[in-house]
DNA sequence: GCCGAAGCTGAGCGAGCGCTTAGTGTGCCC
DNA sequence: GGGCACACTAAGCGCTCGCTCAGCTTCGGC
């Protein structure tokens, strides 16, 4: 099997980048907390504790609760970025690289939903800087997308009108699959990656 | 032009049904003040600010700052399910009841994006009495979807491998427009309805 | 064996939260 | 025109929030 990601079942617990250890704890706690209730409804006491530290702990590592949502949004979307552009700097048709970039993308958001969640919903609590940053990330991700539809309109390969709106549709298909994506529900991220992928390519009229 | 709701353009201000005149204002606000910053983030002194009275004001016309996102949302999801029932229950081939079920779905979340917005993404913040009616009106929702599919399915208009999946896609599709659309955006909520539209006869392989 | 740096805690500050209460203005009924 | 129901406000209560700070522990270097 060939796909964007190296390694999706045997992938090592992710945010092994952040040190020291404490930093990471308190950060992996953070995400599940905003995925859970939200940045706004979630106490900085609820993620010391998640983490088994007390409430100054946190102060520490980060400066604000606010910056720790940056860094998890900032390293999501590098993550999110790098799934699409793997999938579309490989070799390969058009149809080739949007299924992979679809499936790879779709199951990222639903194999790693919490952190999904908070990448994508939580945008607006950031600040003005931080929101800036991340919304450059957000026109890398539409444009590697954009880019394989617009070469397979270009070959012949697919049939599409309006290649910014279908792009769009595709990148908020995907997107919405960490609001809806149940851990305990009867679908794997792999079902659904592979089921989007195929809707995908009936969008775009390829095949 | 034939479409589940009976008009778009022309609707009148929504939440007529809400009396007192104070009443329906403070709703108003909390709608668009929910919409902005999010349901925990948004203050009861902000909702009647917005509404031009005193934060006392609020607690003569409800409860609770729980029961203002209540009842918005109770009015949006029955308003929503009503627009599906309207397409569905039409006359004309499952092709044509779907292309006005998702086009006129779609320019709700689109035209009405505040309401729609803090319909779909504030679920979690209602207590356990209040989700639970609300989830009981997205199964009648996602019920009118099916229900559509499986008759092209059974009619032989459509090619659809997995039913379940292509209406969780179609209703995933259309919903998060209310995350993305832009008021003063390049696209208008009728344009989107009628690429949407597209989009979904595609993914169900009509035509 | 002493020292300073680093990691962490217990206690708590000022602010702003949801919500309450006592009191005020207004208009309608008789 | 007196009384009353109703809509609303000013003030503020009790609480929890994000965040701070003085002090304790631990540990490597010498």
């Amino acid at each position: 099997m060939s796909t964007a990601e190296e390694t999706t079942g045997g992938e090592v617990e992710p945010w092994e980048e952040v040190t020291p250890d404490a930093a990471r704890r308190l950060l992996v706690a953070a995400v599940e907390a905003f995925a859970e209730r939200g940045y706004h409804a979630t106490t900085t006491r609820d993620i010391a504790g998640r983490a088994g530290m007390s409430p100054a702990a946190l102060y520490i590592h980060y400066k604000t609760k606010e910056e720790l949502l940056h860094r998890i949004s900032r390293i999501g979307h590098d993550r999110a970025l790098e799934i699409l552009q793997t999938a579309a700097r490989r070799e390969g048709t058009a149809t080739e690289r949007l299924a992979d970039a679809v499936s790879s993308f779709v199951r990222w958001h639903a194999g790693r939903r919490t952190t999904a969640r908070v990448v994508q919903y939580e945008l607006d609590a950031l600040g003005p800087d931080a929101r800036a940053e991340i919304l450059d990330l957000r026109r890398q991700v539409d444009a590697e997308v954009r880019g394989i539809i617009q070469e397979g309109v270009e070959s012949g390969e697919f049939d599409v009108i309006d290649i910014h709106g279908t792009t769009l549709a595709v990148l908020s298909l995907s997107i919405d699959v960490a609001r809806w994506f149940n851990v305990h529900g009867p679908r794997t991220p792999e079902e659904v990656g592979a089921l989007y992928a195929d809707l995908v390519l009936r969008m775009v009229g390829a095949g």
